[in-house]
DNA sequence: CCATCTTTGTGCACGCGTTCACAAAGACAT
DNA sequence: ATGTCTTTGTGAACGCGTGCACAAAGATGG
């Protein structure tokens, strides 16, 4: 989403697919793991099953990178490990603000995956001026009015958005016009961001309300099903006890 | 992902694209937002602009769930509201256990976004018996040993996986034992579920490393660009100081 | 009652992503 | 050196999702 480019323009035409890329991080944390163990070499389908994939997408996504494999014997672990995390431009750091250090800021901070793979807590950066100076997870959060500066001083291109609904764009359209380029934003709205500037969001409550949708639906299928069979799962227990069917007849507002 | 459904066996086809499920929770956001401002009536064209999406997609996205839309006028922003709530499944009340109450499962039980649409943390479960007994936003943790009776007891069918890696896939194991069918995974694994079971994972680091990747690559359009135009934003700037461009010679290992 | 104007609902074409299936490539044993 | 066996890399077919563009539908004004 919001992958706003217009074409491949010039620079090779390289064009690693969207959905490759979102794979390669998969690729790389079952590698790395296969590192630790020092294994030397993985086939296509010992990787493909440990990253959860078809083993025919892991290998042509793979040939997007170059043809790294050697047939008959599979994938040089090490070499693989590096050649992804090249790709991704894990091989550099990448100096992070988060903004918004309410609950979820705080947990983000905390959270030990960041630091793993090149990414860097820059800062961490409040409205509430009684949070300002205080450490969260070491590190001291600083005023929004500061924003600017920290952007600049750090070098920061990537920016986490932790605010509630309301500040998310306003933050975002600082956070931009100080030269971040990529956000992260675990703000429930949707954000306006100019041409040539990355969004991804993380939105706990759509996730869930997908769940539902699923859900509903087992629990539909199964009723429908006819009570033959014992209901075996929780979800046919509560689908017994819901008082109105996935497709009753509408029962509350009507339109005019 | 996940979606390990054969086909659409019987109980009527009304088979809504995947796509467009993800997009509902979406529309409703936008939708609330309109019927609290008393907004009675709403063009496709304004409520795509709002959800951030192409208004023809919108429309064919509604025409899914029927014709609920008047044309010359728009669609009626209460009876859609009604509609989508009704397709998603959330006219109905899901009890959600929360299992990993570390920072990230604290900040989740703290967030407000799940009790507004039909979802109720039906309780907090952590491996760590000193956390037994504490309340975490309102609500006591209990201890593992219970997440059976827990689950039975609940009726519950939605799970939120929110510990370290390690302790994810056997967690995983018991809840679908017990009987949950959906699983929302913070935990930074693959899980493997059996046939039935959806799984929806959110990982903070490999947004993050979608994000380095597209951020990578912006720089080095920006660096063969030439140095004719100035460079602007932060990403430039890190660029001018990376040691390494995107696609140098290979510096480190090599395999055999 | 008719004409006009707005907005929906959708047929159609296009592009991306996935998967199958297989030929080419190389390791390894004899 | 040669044959066999494993595994990669990819051509090709298929299906899904997206967006254009337009006809049908209904509201609204005269």
């Amino acid at each position: 989403m919001a992958t706003g480019r217009t074409h491949r323009p010039a620079t090779r035409s390289r064009g690693i697919p969207e959905a490759t890329v979102a794979r390669l991080p998969l690729y790389l944390r079952a590698l790395t793991a296969l590192s630790e163990r020092s294994v030397p070499t993985v086939s296509s389908e010992e990787l493909a099953a440990a990253a959860g994939v078809n083993s025919a997408k892991l290998r042509k996504d793979f040939s997007y990178l170059g043809s790294y494999g050697t047939r008959g014997v599979g994938y040089d672990v090490e070499y693989l490990v590096y050649q992804i995390s090249r790709e991704l431009g894990l091989t550099q750091d990448w100096p992070v603000v988060i903004v918004g250090i309410g609950n979820l800021g705080a947990a983000l901070a905390n959270y030990g995956g960041f630091a793993s793979r090149g990414f860097r807590v820059a800062a961490l950066i409040d409205a509430d001026p009684a949070m300002a100076g205080k450490p969260v997870a070491g590190i001291p959060v600083q005023h929004t009015d500061d924003l600017e500066r920290i952007i600049q001083d750090n070098g920061v291109s990537i920016g986490v958005i932790a605010t509630p609904a309301g500040a998310a764009q306003p933050v975002c359209d600082r956070l931009v016009a100080a030269g971040v380029t990529s956000i992260l934003n675990f703000a429930p709205t949707v954000l306006n961001v100019p041409e040539g500037v990355d969004v991804r969001k993380v939105d706990l409550s759509i996730e869930l309300q997908i769940l539902a949708f699923h859900e509903q639906r087992k629990a539909g299928e199964e009723a429908a099903a006819d009570g033959a069979l014992p209901p075996a799962g929780a979800a046919a227990r509560k689908a017994a006890q819901a008082d109105q069917g996935p497709d009753g007849a509408a029962p509350a507002v009507m339109p005019a």
